[in-house]
Order: structure tokens, then C-alpha cells, then sequence
RNA sequence: AGAGUGGGCCGGGCGAUUGCCGGCGGGGCGGGCUUCGGCGCGCGCCCGCUGGAGGAAAGUCCGAGCACCACAGGGCACGAUGCUUCCUAACGGGAAGGCGGGGCGACCCGACGGAAAGUGCAACAGAAAAGAUACCGCCGAUGGCCCGCAAGGGCACAGGUAAGGUUGAAAUGGUGAGGUAAGAGCUCACCGGCGUCGUGGCGACACGGCGGCCUGGCAAACCCCAUCGGGUGCAAGGCCAAAUAGGGAACGAUGCGGCGGCCCGCCGCGCUAUAGUUCCGGGUAGGCUGCUCGAGCCGGAUGGCGACGUCCGGCCCAGAUGAAUGAUCGCCCCGGCGCCUCGGUUCACGCCGCAGCGCCGGACAAGACUCGGCUUACAGGCCCACUCUAUUU
RNA sequence: GCGCGUGUAGCACAACGGUUAGUGCUUCGGCCUUCCAAGCCGAAGAUACGGGUUCGAUUCCCGUCACGCGCU
């Protein structure tokens, strides 16, 4: 599992690597990464496989070829007024954010995600929500980058992971 | 020192890494115009600088601004408010004051107009619950009956009475004295209430004189009186507008002949009736705007008991829209608990104090057009004024 | 965001301001029956919370909380 602390470390390297203000392998989150418009929840909520977790119900929905959005997944996370009030709400959504932010480099390009909190996602931490958010994502048959040692992280090992959502969606076709 | 009252303020701090939204500047990319020098435009690409939630942003309970719709004027209905004066853009808010209630006190609380405009209500109990009656009682002077020669005595029939008793949340002023057959505001004194006059006060009211004893409660029951209120809300409203399907309009395709020097134009014939092209209008998705300079904030002076007003100077302080202000770590700060060291005290146990280490905790809660209030939630802390109790001097 | 409405037993509903808040289903116990069901008898169980008006509040007023509906 990659938590904060880690992803720091990593970053540090990096940076002392070299400036490379340019490197793909830098952790944005622009409104690219957003679904911004109702149409698209309704798709994915219509159209999307679901997964369950501990704090989080996930759906996800692969676009087609002609849609747009590009070669970037989306995420929208939807936290409703049961799960608390406006503080808690805020809160759950950062973290979902959060983790999309730290692990955008292996998820899958062209999917949608749509990421429903639950209540007690609140008073969770981001390393107890990251082991929860990875268990669904394999569920979706998407692995996250080999294991507990991803503080030797190096771009190209990050890269080399980016190839195995592929193979996760050829298996999730195949079903 | 303890207990308490009122008012004001704060709402963790610093740093590192990495993100998000807005603004400005630079670069890059894209396409436009060009007199090839440049000019201005866009970007959900990059870099730098800079701004980025609250005292309640909350509940949506009041009042406004702003916008659109409606509207001669007046009344009815409906709703809200309800001691007085003032403040304010306005208010159901605030200040000062009056009256009533609570507290030893500092202070606190009060929907606090009208019951003599009318209607209505009061279960059970009780004689009686609102124009009165008389259950237990008391009296029986007067009239009646009986006894007696008489004085007088008896009965309680007529009748008088409301002092005492009983019920109730509430019973037709209270206390005392006189008075009487017994009694009664029947009379008197004081108190309370009402009316009226005077004085003080802008006023609510207060104080005093006089009069007579005349009219119980509930209006957060209907109601009456006074004052205020048109409706809907930024998802208001304005602008641009893809695709698709309707609507409206025009053009052109063109030719031949004639008039004519030629063009335009006109006339006749021929061709296409459906498609095409262009434009216009309504308008959906979507986008832009409204959208942040405002009854604004800070400081000073000044008027006022105060709420607040006036003047001067300075400042620009979020504008998101499936919705930003975050995440992680370190140090510090505050509180609690535990351990241990040292010091004080004690014979000792123990108690107290300081430092260190470890663990736990640090609230309530986040803009959605903008202000003024109210109400509700809230860990911990700071400041000022005052009250009571105890002790010391 | 804005505008409305409702809170009564476990559930569905009643109750002019006035006895100990009723009715049906449910639950429990008993009777009946060989046993079960039905029936009969009995019991348990509630006014969302906090204030106020009133002699007295489920009812009237105010404030919280929860739930539901509508507009977009």
C-alpha cells in the first residue's frame, strides 16, 4: 500500500534526482481528472460495475472511443447529506481525492469512477481508507504497483505498473 | 481565598513536502487580421508572485437591499406585532426608562394594550361558578302561634342575615373598631382598587387632594383597538446559443426572344415545385452575466447616560458551481492521567511543588446574491467592572 | 438552495382544554380443543424533547430535534 508518508519520500527522491519540472510522474489533479457534468454520474451509475468496501461504494465504468475525457480516467465522488454534515462531507471527499491524487500514475486511462462515501469514512485515516480503496480496486481487477516496498519507487517503476489495467480490462472483458 | 453576576475578546502557532480555486505577469500552443514591423484574441498547458471560510459561515425565525410580475383610490378578509421614549435603511432587533415578579446582593426574568362593545368557557366538588342563591348555621327585633294574670318565656311559620362552616384553582375587597335581634361599607380608620382634579415627567408612570363603594377570572378562547404588511425569489432576472424537429422569409439555379448603343430594368416564353443555399424568429443541452466596493473594514476626533450619529484619514478583504481553501509529517502550546527523579514537610505512611518521559485529548462547525438582527451549538483560554462570604492587616 | 407539512403503545389510526389518553392488529398468560386455528377472559405497552399560558395541555404559544413532501 502507498500512504502519504511514503509518496513523500518517494517525491523527495525525485526531487533530488533532478528538477524535471516537466516529468509525467508528478501528482496534479486538474478538472481533467473530474467528472463534471450529471449525464456522466447517470451513465456510470447506470452503466458501471459496482464494488463495495469498508467506507466506500464504487462504481466504474469504462468510456467509449468517441466520448470525451481523452485517455485520462475521471473520478466524482459523491458524499450525501446522511453521511454528516458539511465538515465530515468535506472531509470524506478530500481523502477519496486524495488517494486518486497519489495513485493516479498506475489507475486505468478512459474509465470513469464514481466514489459514494460511507459515515464512517469521517474519522478514518488516509492509510486506512488507501488499504480499503485498493481492495476494490482489485475487485475491479485493477493491482496496484508491487506491494509494501513502493518507497524504492523510481518513475520507470511506476511506469512498468501502468501497463497492468490493461491487462485488468482485457480480463474484465474477457468475462 | 472561595462562591457568583454582567460585559468584551480569542477560537491553536511555526515549519517542510505536495495539491486545489481565483487574480496579475511571463512563456508555450492554437487559430485571426496585417502596410510583414506587428496587433489584438483564446487555452480544463507550464512557471513566478499574490489572495483564499465563521463566531456562529448553521437553523432559515424576522427585517431590508436588489430583480421580475401585478397594481386608480378606498374598504373587507388574512397574517404579524402589542408598557413608554429613543436608535436604525428597516425590524418581531437594540438602548435608556416605567411597572410587576425573583435573588441577601451584584443583577436577572416578563406576548406587559382592552374583560365598562359583544359572544363564549370553567370538568369534578360545592348551597352557589356570574346580575345570585341560602345547604349546615345565626337571629327571629317586627308579624304569627303556644304558655302565663303579668313581667316574661317558648316554637322557628312568615321573615331577616351572609359574620362563621363546607367545596374549589377561583366565592362579590382585607384588617380592626363601632353598630345590631343577628348581621352587613351600615358607619369610621388604615390598606387595596376605581373615578376625578392638581403637581412632576416628552411619555409609560409617580406623588398628593377629593368622591363614592360602583364593575371576579380566562383574550398564547372568538374578538375589539392601534400600527405594519402586494406577490415571488439570484434556481430572481438579463445575454449568447450547438445538435435535432417544427415555423417564417428570401435568394439563386438560368436560358431564349423583344425594347435598348451597353448595363440595370421591364415585358413575353420556357425550366425547377421538391431539394439546395442563405437569413430571421422562438428555443433545449450548454455557456456567459447577475457576482462582489458594501447601510464595507480599520484608526482617530467629536456629540450623546446609551443604542448610535457626524467628520477626517487609510484600506480593498473568497467568488466556487458534481462545487476550491486540502493531505501527510515534525516541533511548540494548553489540559488530563500514569511513571520516575529531585526538593520541602513528616519518625514513617503520605501530602505539596518543579522538571523530565510516556499515553490520551484539543470543541461546535464550513460560504452558495449581499447585508442588519434573532435563535441554537461550542473544548479551552484571556481581559475589565461589580456582588456576597471568610480570613489577615 | 428555497417553500410546505407531520410527530400518540411494536404497527395503523382516534381523542369540544377536563376522570385513570381510546380502537383494531401484534406480544404474553389463562380458558376451550386430542393438537392447531378461530373464539372468550385477562395483562403489558405511548402523547419526540425543552420551556411558557392556564386551576388543568395530546390539544394553545415559543424554541430544538427527527422524518416526509414539493420546486430545480
Amino acid at each position: 500500500m502507498r500512504t502519504g508518508p511514503k509518496q513523500n519520500e518517494s517525491q523527495k527522491q525525485s526531487d533530488s534526482a533532478g528538477p524535471a519540472p516537466e516529468s509525467p510522474h508528478r501528482f496534479k489533479f486538474g478538472p481533467r481528472h473530474r467528472i463534471l457534468r450529471r449525464a456522466d454520474f447517470q451513465l456510470t451509475y447506470g452503466e458501471g460495475r459496482r464494488a463495495h468496501g469498508r467506507f466506500v461504494a464504487v462504481f466504474c465504468r469504462r468510456r467509449a472511443r468517441d466520448e470525451p475525457g481523452g485517455e485520462f480516467w475521471r473520478l466524482g465522488i459523491t458524499a450525501t447529506r446522511k453521511s454528516g454534515n458539511a465538515v465530515r462531507r468535506n472531509r470524506q471527499r478530500r481523502l477519496v481525492r486524495e488517494y486518486f491524487r497519489l495513485n493516479q500514475h498506475w489507475l486505468p486511462g478512459g474509465c470513469d469512477f464514481v466514489v459514494n462515501t460511507r459515515s464512517g469514512l469521517s474519522t478514518a485515516s488516509l492509510a486506512e481508507l488507501a488499504k480499503d480503496l485498493d481492495r476494490v480496486m482489485q475487485r475491479f481487477g485493477f493491482r496496484p504497483p508491487a506491494g509494501p516496498n513502493a518507497e524504492s519507487k523510481t518513475p520507470a517503476e511506476i511506469e512498468a505498473p501502468s501497463e497492468g489495467p490493461d491487462k485488468g480490462q482485457k480480463a474484465r472483458k474477457a468475462q
